[in-house]
RNA sequence: GUGGGUAUAGCUCAGUUGGUUAGAGCGCCAGAUUGUGGCUCUGGAGGCCGACGGUUCGAAUCCGUCUACCCACCCCA
């Protein structure tokens, strides 16, 4: 009978073991820094009820939701993790504690056509703080700051988050009267980057009937360019026509401040006006961030604050703030562009025991027992094989120590414990092994980073 | 959803104006070398040339349809 051909659906991400193990290394860096700064870990379901996720709407979200019956049932999986954060932050409300920070690493699904970075099914990193009535300004500042802290741990350097205030773009367009074709105005506005300033001009003008010396003012506006300091004092100029303005002003340059107090440095984080984020329930400040040297793939981690997030669910005003990191787009970038650092062991254990033949499996068995019972990761080859191919298992997963237990070592009780790396092979006690073995993790320990 | 490109071994790709048995490198397996891997040498396995149809004496090659993938738009992490 013919065979079926195994295959992976287009935009699913499905890894190999060595870069799988990177993978996790990653998560496990956010797990860790997510932590440091007071966040609790959170899951929720990947399947929801798709009246909850939907609740919120908008067209995007519809057309690119996976929706499906059973039985009864009308179900959907979840599109981000935000909006079942606020299912179950209306849903637990009496028992949470605010301001409840958590965060979450999970899949999700999106409908859209596969691409270059861009994924079907991916993990998000989220991390939110969701206010009980109000939420002080500082944790909008506080946010971008974990994620300078995030991707400096993993080792990257050439990033930026780029921040900008809702209330700044609402009020200037309130101020142009541009306040019913905002939405489009904004979403060509951040193609800028991309097709330049006239086109942008042209598309104002000739496809959201925007007046010509508008339009020009629109340019004028997003043009503003230099250090953040800069910037916020161009914008001083547009102050005392629009309130909205004024309070997205006086925002922006706060969150800034703080982000310095923060010990984010300067060139890793921009003022840019073009920034606007789809999603179209951030109220104020919005972030984006890009791996400098390669903006193709777009936004590595963007969030925002959001006034009334669980407004669908509950009377209660619950305003939040949250970022999110797509793992999956960036594990992409930093492994396509080779920036995944070698040196970071991707081995599945650090011994691998060899019994040189089936009479010395007890000894072996006890020996990889002991290994073990002294934290150290250890797998037995017990397979029939020639010593060519026992040898050449620890090698292709990259274990660094090989240990052969033949009949001398069994009558001596000792181990022959091999540096696949050096080629350097000793005779010694078990507990000599483990010294050596342990030597080994310790140094291990001092490789820095996983992105080089 | 719209437009463009691509499809040959596990991977990366050659394949002449259509011509006999479709190749290379890497990888894989085996042997040289039964208690010592990486290097070298020798041998081997592995292909309905994406699918279906057409033109032709003859198609991997030309034409059509379909499918999948890639890129761009849309949107986004």
């Amino acid at each position: 009978m013919a065979k079926l051909k195994p295959r992976t659906l287009a935009g699913f991400m499905e890894l190999l073991p060595a870069p799988q193990q990177q993978m996790e290394r990653i998560m496990q860096t956010l797990r860790e820094t997510y932590s440091l700064y007071g966040f609790t870990p959170l899951d929720t379901p990947i399947i929801e009820d798709a009246q909850i996720l939907l609740a919120k709407g908008g067209g995007e979200t519809e057309k690119q939701i996976y929706r499906f019956q059973k039985g009864d049932s009308d179900l959907a999986l979840r599109f981000d993790l935000t909006v079942p954060l606020a299912k179950y932050v209306a849903m637990n409300y009496g028992q949470l504690t605010f301001p409840f920070r958590r965060y979450q690493i999970g899949k999700v699904y999106r409908g859209e056509r596969p691409q270059r970075g861009r994924y079907r099914e991916f993990y998000q990193a989220d991390i939110d703080i969701i206010g009980d009535g109000k939420l002080d300004i500082a944790n909008e500042a506080e946010i971008p700051s974990i994620i300078y802290q995030t991707f400096s741990r993993l080792g990257l350097k050439r990033f930026q988050i780029r921040v900008n205030n809702r209330k700044i773009l609402n009020g200037f367009y309130e101020i142009l009267g541009l306040t019913e074709q905002s939405q489009e105005v904004m979403r060509t506005v951040d193609k800028l980057d991309k097709i330049g300033p006239k086109a942008v001009r042209d598309i104002l003008v000739d496809d959201i009937a925007v007046a010509p010396e508008t339009a020009d003012e629109v340019l004028n506006f997003i043009a503003i360019k230099g250090t953040n300091t800069e910037v916020l004092s161009a914008l001083e100029s547009y102050k005392g026509k629009s309130a909205t303005f004024d309070k997205g002003l006086e925002e922006l340059t706060t969150v800034t401040r703080y982000l310095a107090a923060f010990g984010v440095p300067e060139e890793n984080f921009a003022v840019d006006l073009t920034i606007a984020r789809g999603l179209d329930y951030y109220t104020g400040t919005v972030y984006e961030t890009v791996i400098l040297d390669h903006p193709e793939v777009g936004s590595v981690c963007s969030g925002g604050r959001y006034d009334n997030l669980a407004g669908y669910y509950t009377d209660k005003p619950l305003p939040g703030v949250g970022i999110s990191i797509g793992l999956t787009r960036l594990f992409f970038v930093l492994n396509d562009q080779k920036m995944l650092n070698d040196a970071v062991p991707t081995a599945p254990a650090e011994v691998l025991v060899v019994p040189m033949s089936a009479e010395q499996q007890g000894y072996a068995i006890s020996v990889a027992t002991q290994l073990r019972a002294s934290g150290i990761r250890t797998q037995l080859y017990t397979e029939q094989k020639k010593f060519k191919a026992k040898i050449n298992y620890a090698v292709k997963l990259g274990i660094p120590y090989a240990m052969f237990l033949g009949e001398t070592e069994e009558q001596e009780q000792v181990v022959a414990i091999k540096d696949l790396g050096k080629g350097e092979q000793v005779t010694v006690k078990l507990e000599d092994a483990v010294a050596i073995v342990k030597e080994y993790l310790e140094k291990t320990k001092e490789i820095p980073s996983i992105v080089e």
